[in-house]
DNA sequence: CTGGCGGATATTGTATAAAATAATTCTGCC
DNA sequence: GGCAGAATTATTTTATACAATATCCGCCAG
């Protein structure tokens, strides 16, 4: 199918009608806008490839498309959509080999910032890493869904790459990881095996982070970002 | 001083006023004046920490605030300006651990796909490289500004990456280069000598890509880089 | 039946204007 | 004189309206 297909009205979650009385926490409309639209597409309800109508965006936020706008702008900046002049925005759709060399980049960039980041750690940092895990092994009996998961992985990572104080290099680790994040959510609600996988390999880069076993924290990051790679493109490549 | 002043009308250039005739190339408004935005911070026509007020940067390029909002929103992605909600953006200023975090990540960036790229090198690619280190050298006996210079840089080293076919990988890679680039054009108008350095390093990598050395390659490349980090962190810091 | 040529329609891009928010000045009071 | 607080100004943010551009669809020549 060549042609886009348009952003159904059902296609994702609409925001509670305006009660007149600002809901906030949000600066400006645009940033709550940017972060609905990412969240339906991460999520999937924006599936790759539609095309998002600015009118039907604004309508569907009950805002003008002025602050769609902006928000799409941003949403390109971070790769999840791309925009054709004059032709409007959609939901881009990542190739086999550009999702595999997402994961390539942050094998990369993770195992260097671990390095870095481990001299620098204080028993603080690991405890709240290690109470992540215990949220994300489901250790309280209360099961997580793909989006919970995905947003308690990302708070682990950046929980033992923070103390490095490199913003710059994990502001990028963190769109790599919302931009993946999509397919590791189709991924995980397939097997559920690889989600203790990574659990175990969590529980090992801990312990080498705690022990401050600087080359074996790098080892087992890039091992187990490059075995989610691969055991995503294989999934992956099943289904295309 | 704590308050950022304000851009001056005399601070950048300004876009020739408008024909009416339509001088495109640029397929939008927003786009074109994103390119001279960022040109007049690149260039430190815009200084560090001024204020960019909207309506004011609106009538420089003849245009109405709406397409000036949208450049600054791809410029803040791109690291160039921060926001800061509701009060407007500024020129982003970099301390000397950001500018150190950026060279680092080119280092390792650049030299993990300079190897990758080695493999699917055609002739053609290394001539086109050659030509640009001739011009970069200003063999032709013509002089290069600290512009120019910049640029081909750029494509010196893009020429050498691309064959890799990392596209993200690159946009990154391309980001540092230009927010670098900014501290770079000072450096070089101050040392002209490191040009020279620079200039051997340049032709030791394009033999060892030649020469199908990927170890080598991927040694200069970082040497190249690193050293680059080193002598802009010295200039810089005895200015600060 | 295929393929190019208008005109209608849909969609994006930009300008102008109004609303909301932050900064500043002014005023009255102690 | 100095300071709290209201009123003014400046600036950003959003909405509405208009202009430009692309897409769609029927028509007709080949």
């Amino acid at each position: 199918m060549k042609q886009p297909k348009t952003a159904t009205p059902q296609g994702a979650r609409v925001l509670e009608a305006d009660t007149g009385t600002r809901h906030d926490s949000y600066p400006t409309l645009h940033a709550r806008i940017l972060d609905s639209l990412r969240e339906d597409i991460l999520s999937g309800a924006l599936v790759e490839g539609t095309a998002l109508r600015q009118d039907q965006l604004a309508s569907r936020y009950g805002a003008s498309r002025i602050p769609v706008r902006e928000a799409l702008l941003q949403l390109e900046g971070e790769g999840l959509v791309r925009q054709q002049a004059n032709r409007g925005y959609t939901v881009s759709k990542l190739s086999l080999a550009e999702i595999s060399e997402e994961f390539d980049l942050r094998a990369m960039l993770e195992s260097d910032l671990i390095m870095r980041a481990i001299p620098f750690m204080k028993r603080q940092n690991l405890s709240d890493a290690r109470e992540v895990l215990d949220r994300l092994e489901g250790k309280d009996g209360n099961t997580v869904d793909a989006r919970e998961w995905g947003e308690q992985n990302w708070l682990f990572h950046r929980l033992l790459l923070e103390p490095a104080g490199r913003e710059r290099t994990l502001r990028i680790i963190h769109n790599l990881h919302r931009s993946g994040g999509r397919y590791v959510r189709m991924h995980m609600s397939l097997t559920d095996r690889t989600k203790q996988g990574a659990d175990i390999q969590h529980r090992k880069l801990l312990r080498a982070c705690a022990e401050r076993d600087v080359h074996e924290a790098r080892r087992v990051m890039a091992e187990h970002i490059l075995l989610a790679r691969d055991e995503l493109l294989v999934v992956l490549g099943n289904r295309r």
